[in-house]
DNA sequence: CCAAAAGAAATTATCGATAATCGCTTGTGA
DNA sequence: TCACAAGCGATTATCGATAATTTCTTTTGG
């Protein structure tokens, strides 16, 4: 067998398309690699159809790049892309903290758990959990916007799969990452919305030139 | 013939992609309905796959909604969709003002000619002009980041369509539309970045609630 | 007369095959 | 030797047909 079996009733492009994005982020898939779609077909043991629908869908995720008549490649994730990236992060999650202010001063759940989670990672010295966290928390203040469009954009950016790669590859200290978050929690349980802007637009700039390192 | 013939060499699901957002931008597909993959092919004289590959395509654009197994259906651009679009808007081109302000303060022209556009489309009662060019005066700034990231999320908010829909559709007053850009220009020439900024997200602001009336 | 079940019609998802196009290799003439 | 064109293999784009599912209609039993 060749495309992962769970989830049962989803269509053949879905599960094409969730082994596609695990290879690419495991880099199985290397950045640069040609993705050719009776290829891809093939070795999942299915038809040409689903396969360039997944491909298609991961194009407009941005995951892979699809040049029209040429074909699909592995996104490579330069040092540019990535500034793009943390960038575009800046201007969603800067402007919806202040948006998200009301509800997660109300009850700023999500948070505490996603810093729990943090704590926890750091203490096992385990990045894959600070990157899962990590991106749970920021994902947290999108979703407390209530704005689904912003969120599904935000989804789009696959943060999470990016932000393993930099830990996992880079010497990032963990416990240092989980405590940065400490300021903004603060913030939206006892700060002004303003400030929670503030912070969050800082904490994302101080990341976007970590990987520079 | 079936669907339109311009760019000779784009292919047809690009056509079949054109011809649908026309149709649903000026009404002919109105919100709500139902567009069968089939019966379109059969009516632009195409196979499935190229209408398929644009309905998804259109779907990761949000101009049309895809539930699986079900059927493709034309968004209705409820209140809180376009609430949602222009909160977006403004968290994207609030923070790309103030990065894009050292590049259009070298060299307005972009905005200048985008205003130009739109005070002689004013002058000729032309509001799908005023559409297109205050379009090209918001997409400018964007541009003007040098973020292709950036550029590509801001293009698939369908700005121009949305803006379209709200000028034909509504009474809006072509001159003031068109002057209210005026102070934007300007903090690009002679202000601050963070002027642009502001006068930006005002800019938007005010235009969030137009709609409504 | 109604709710659930069976059957029929419509539509999406997938397949296998073919047409169109691209990039490379090979051959040609200056 | 080199620019360029023809030919070739590989791959994408598109087609027409079929399988799988959903939705609509009709039937059946209470």
């Amino acid at each position: 067998m060749a495309v992962s079996a769970a989830f049962e009733n989803e269509s053949l492009s879905e599960k094409v398309k969730r082994t596609i994005v695990d290879r690419v982020v495991d880099g199985t898939y290397p950045p640069g690699m040609r993705l050719v779609e009776l290829q891809l077909a093939k070795e999942f043991g299915v038809s040409q159809a689903p396969v360039r629908e997944a491909l298609r869908e991961l194009s407009s995720t941005r995951l892979v790049e699809n040049i029209p008549r040429r074909g699909t490649f592995v996104r490579s994730a330069s040092q540019d892309d990535l500034a793009e990236v943390y960038f575009v992060r800046l201007a969603l999650e800067g402007t919806a903290a202040a948006a998200a202010y009301p509800a997660l001063h109300a009850d700023p759940a999500p948070l505490r758990e996603a810093l729990a989670g943090m704590r926890e990672a750091a203490a096992t010295n385990d990045a894959h959990g600070i990157a899962k966290y990590s991106t749970d928390f920021h994902r947290a203040v999108v979703v407390a916007t209530g704005n689904r469009l912003m969120l599904e954009i935000w989804d789009s950016l696959y943060v999470e799969a990016r932000t393993m790669a930099t830990v996992v590859r880079g010497h990032v200290d963990l416990h240092a990452a989980a405590e940065a978050h400490v300021p903004i929690l603060e913030a939206f349980e006892s700060g002004t919305p303003d400030l929670c802007t503030k912070l969050v637009t800082e904490h994302q700039h101080e990341y976007s030139i970590l990987p520079q390192e």
